[in-house]
DNA sequence: ATCGCACACGTTATAGCATAACGCAATTGA
DNA sequence: TCAATTGCGTTATGCTATAACGTGTGCGAT
């Protein structure tokens, strides 16, 4: 396992949200990417859901968009539960985690006898500088 | 401030959120209603926009689905973050509240210097039943 | 009363997000 | 060599959400 050598459109993917300020939703991932021969959105998503499966990248699901991963992939760890504060003001998306919180989530679940297999955790509001 | 008496639209938005087993797309919800007099997304999504705001209904972001409260109503608190258990089998929803995990993220949050206006917290997986 | 405003409503059109279904080409491994 | 897998390209379609316009109704201020 681990993350397999990139194809060409899932490098081109990766590049563009890695180099991008915030989030980007797949069809502006189009447009920026209709230079390097990019045509179709099935040709975003389905470079997105491999980096997604790799971990390279996260989806913001309260937003329908897109942010590269921003921890180190150095050591092969699964980075367990994501947690993201997103600005209203700039766009600004800081992924974070915490122990405590994923145990108590996880207690909390396992009451109810509950299976997680993904954990969606995204804060709304404004960063410092936007307040 | 409280809940205003709701208008027929909202009235029967919040019946069909009600009466349904689980989560429901605006679209769902029209098609629903097109015997009461519905006929475009825009009566359900301004009935929605309302029924959201009274705090009578959720939004699951990564369902793009509305959910009824099931959190008593009677005594006007606001009943801070809210997080869900989705069952990905049946459908099934479950609301629950914790103070430890809201305390927790409230203090990450503050260590950030960032001022939260919605938090959003989805557990996708599978219930007891369906496991 | 009547003016002005806020608010709910109805309708049409459009924008934005995501996937189905087809076929082709390259790779791999039996 | 054959079959299976994976990635790719294209067209068409479906699902989710909002813009923009106009109507009507209730209600307080003048
Ligand atoms: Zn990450
Ligand atoms: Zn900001
Ligand atoms: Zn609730
Ligand atoms: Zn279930």
């Amino acid at each position: 396992m681990g993350t397999p050598q990139l194809t060409k459109n899932q490098s081109l993917v990766m590049g563009a949200l890695a180099h991008s300020d915030g989030p980007m939703s797949a069809y502006t991932i189009l447009d920026k990417l209709r230079d390097q021969g990019f045509r179709a959105p099935l040709q975003v998503y389905r470079a997105l859901d491999k980096l997604l499966e790799y971990g390279l990248v996260h989806r913001l699901e309260s937003l329908n968009a897109f942010v590269a991963c921003t921890c180190p992939h150095e050591h092969e760890h699964d980075h367990g539960v994501t947690a993201f504060t997103i600005c209203e003001g700039c766009g600004q998306v800081t992924e974070f985690h915490d122990e405590a919180i994923e145990q108590r989530l996880s207690a909390l679940v396992r009451a109810q006898s509950f299976k997680t297999e993904k954990t969606t955790i995204e804060i709304r509001g404004h960063c410092k500088s936007c307040a």
